[in-house]
RNA sequence: GCCUCUGUAGCUCAGUCGGUAGAGCAGGGGACUGAAAAUCCCCGUGUCGUUGGUUCGAUUCCGACCGGAGGCA
């Protein structure tokens, strides 16, 4: 007992089961659900997303879902502020917050606590560097000003260099001193995070591939046509596996089947990213829903070594 | 039946004027601090369809055969 507040996370790559284990587990330790996932904060875009239905949430309370439009911007630093709030609210009513969904470095903001620089975005400086400077300028650019970031930043990484080059310009300071600065900070939490993954990659990739089908079956055209907005094609939601493909389609370059076998392509070369960044984590305790005994009911299996991972620890 | 084209990495295809071969995608690994479902980095030996021949040497040239595509009749 140190006097942290006390959360559980869970964790894990698309279709990897992390809602419905969530939602069990708040049932049954009575807590409340913070998502995690840098596509279901926005509005509308449910089927894509594999958002949380009503059913599914059986009565546990949400948040962290449907808080912006999907035309508007949103950061991870405006996640953390949120779900720092969201923790609050719920510990202060004797409730334990879950975390789940799959947005890795959402999570470890809040969970490490990561202090954000104090540089916020400056739309018209990163287009004036993006369109007037050739990767290896801004690169340059970057090595004279903050040498240390410089070396950590790939200069065909673009985005990067040239938010790091807007830290200094918003600030004055570097962005290698503000993340260092970011990491002093001690976390208020106490934390168990669980991940879900499948020892059979191949087992994963086919169970994105049947969601992917699900969502084309549940009417994610549809879904795509009624956000489609020149705002919309302008956002950060657009980007989204699923979004951009179909929006693509609704253009007419490219047929529905290409787009659909995108989806499931672009999914899966996602959920090998998220693999990459959770495994890093070396606090995770791992479920592997693919190892539960021969003929044993899978979720059963899951909802145990999930319950063992907690007890353990309490 | 004849003619032409074609057979090279899991897939799509380059290439070797004869000295055993390389891209994209897939796949694998990795990075990641205000766009993160984004962005970026690293990793390519495969009976070069089979089989004869020519040659010091053939995936590359020639013949036959077997796949595939098209054309003529």
């Amino acid at each position: 007992m140190n006097g942290k507040t006390k959360v559980i996370a869970v964790v894990g790559p698309t279709a990897s089961g992390k809602t419905a284990l969530s939602v069990e587990l708040a049932v049954r330790y009575g807590g409340e659900i913070i998502s995690c996932d840098s596509m279901q904060i926005y509005r509308g875009m449910d089927i894509g997303t594999a958002k949380v239905t009503e059913t599914e949430r059986r009565g546990v309370a949400h948040h962290l879902v449907d808080v912006v439009s999907a035309e508007d911007s949103f950061s991870c630093a405006d996640y953390a502020r949120l779900a720092k709030m969201a923790v609050e609210d719920i510990s202060s009513r004797g409730k334990i917050p879950i975390f789940c969904g799959g947005t890795g470095l959402y999570l470890d903001s809040v969970l490490k606590n990561t202090e954000f620089s104090a540089a916020g975005k400056d739309d018209e400086f990163r287009e004036r560097l993006e369109n007037g400077y050739s990767p290896s300028e801004l690169h340059c650019m970057l090595a004279e000003i903050d040498r240390e970031s410089a070396e950590s930043i790939h200069e065909n990484n673009v985005k990067r260099v040239i938010r790091a080059l807007e830290i200094f310009h918003v600030t004055g300071r570097k962005k290698s001193e503000w993340d260092a600065l970011s990491r002093t900070a001690e976390s208020p939490y106490d934390s168990i995070v669980i991940g879900l993954d499948y020892r059979s990659r191949e087992e994963l990739y086919r169970r994105i591939d049947l969601r992917v089908d699900i969502m084309m079956g549940s009417g994610l055209t549809e879904e795509v046509r009624a956000l489609d907005s020149a705002a919309f094609r302008a956002s950060t939601a657009s980007q989204a596996i699923g979004y951009k493909e179909i929006l693509s389609y609704l253009d007419g370059k490219t047929d529905l089947q290409t787009a659909v076998e995108q989806i499931k392509q672009f999914s899966r070369n996602y959920a090998k990213r998220q693999l990459t960044w959770f495994g890093r984590n070396k606090e995770i305790k791992w479920i592997y829903p693919d190892c539960a005994p021969r003929g044993a009911d899978v979720f059963g299996y899951v909802v145990s070594q999930a319950e063992e991972i907690i007890g353990k620890v309490r």
